[in-house]
DNA sequence: GAATAACATTAGAATTATTCTAAACTTCTT
DNA sequence: AAGAAGTTTAGAATAATTCTAATGTTATTC
């Protein structure tokens, strides 16, 4: 069930026309109105159906899969991050700067940490001839 | 693609049956011969499908279904833990002390990454009337 | 040790999330 | 405006997992 987003911060057209050429994508219609959605509002975390019953309830005329190809396309350009918590659960954080998460196990929601309160202290070599691509600390919380 | 396992170390059947009952599960014929697989061989990183297979090919008669209830209720009863790598990746895993993971993103396979390692320095509080139930670190690896 | 209750297993159908297909449509370039 | 390249779409396909309900097994009681 999609939270309804607190802030509002609209983005002109012209912004998103920025955002999107700035990545190398076309401004289609849908890509304008998702991108509208996603970004508008400061940074959440939105699973492909929520995103596509958000764009549906606002009119936005748009498929599913047009969501999934554009939430792709967006983390393949680095507009999004990809969160994957269980085998039935993948998130879309559009907050792409270094930070980890809660994750209530009871509501399956998912919340940023502030970066200042995890800290590695220690981290391990990656293994011969390969490279570190990402950190993930998920603390899953519950009660 | 299951890996060849390396060390073998079989448990008799009066450890498989003393493992399952101290748990307060009833040793039945399919539950023997999967934890035999399971816990028969250090500790591993295994996936429903695998264990299926591997089951079929030693010759064990089990069907797919038993495979997954066997994993979950293992994972109720705390002889294995669950972790999930993206939406179509979930594995479990024998090794149920604090841990964490290299993932391997061109193969898809996980390691277990030496306990003194990974220092995580700070943790922040779980938020209000929560409790932290785990913290998974995956260290992502490609090249 | 037979009867019974509780628990487990099974094949196959159902479900869920996601990806694919290929035809129709847009956008960009010339 | 025409052509090329890229995008969208409905609906079919796939993959992993769960469900169903009938059958089989294990444990308990007498």
């Amino acid at each position: 069930m999609p939270q309804p987003r607190s802030k509002t911060l609209e983005l002109s057209q012209d912004a998103l026309t920025d955002c999107l050429r700035g990545v190398g994508l076309r401004p289609t219609r849908q890509r304008m109105a998702l991108a509208g959605l996603l970004f508008g509002k400061g940074n959440w975390h939105v699973t492909a159906e929520a995103l596509y019953s958000d764009a549906i309830a606002q009119g936005v005329n748009v498929s599913l899969a047009t969501v999934y190809n554009a939430l792709h396309t967006f983390t393949a350009k680095g507009l999004l991050r990809e969160i994957s918590i269980d085998s039935t659960r993948s998130y879309f954080d559009t907050n792409t700067h270094d930070h980890h998460h809660f994750y209530f196990e009871k509501s399956g929601r998912l919340e940023d940490i502030d970066q200042t309160h995890v800290k590695l202290a220690r981290l391990p070599e990656a293994p011969e001839g390969m490279k570190i691509s990402r950190v993930d600390v998920v603390i899953r919380v519950s009660g």
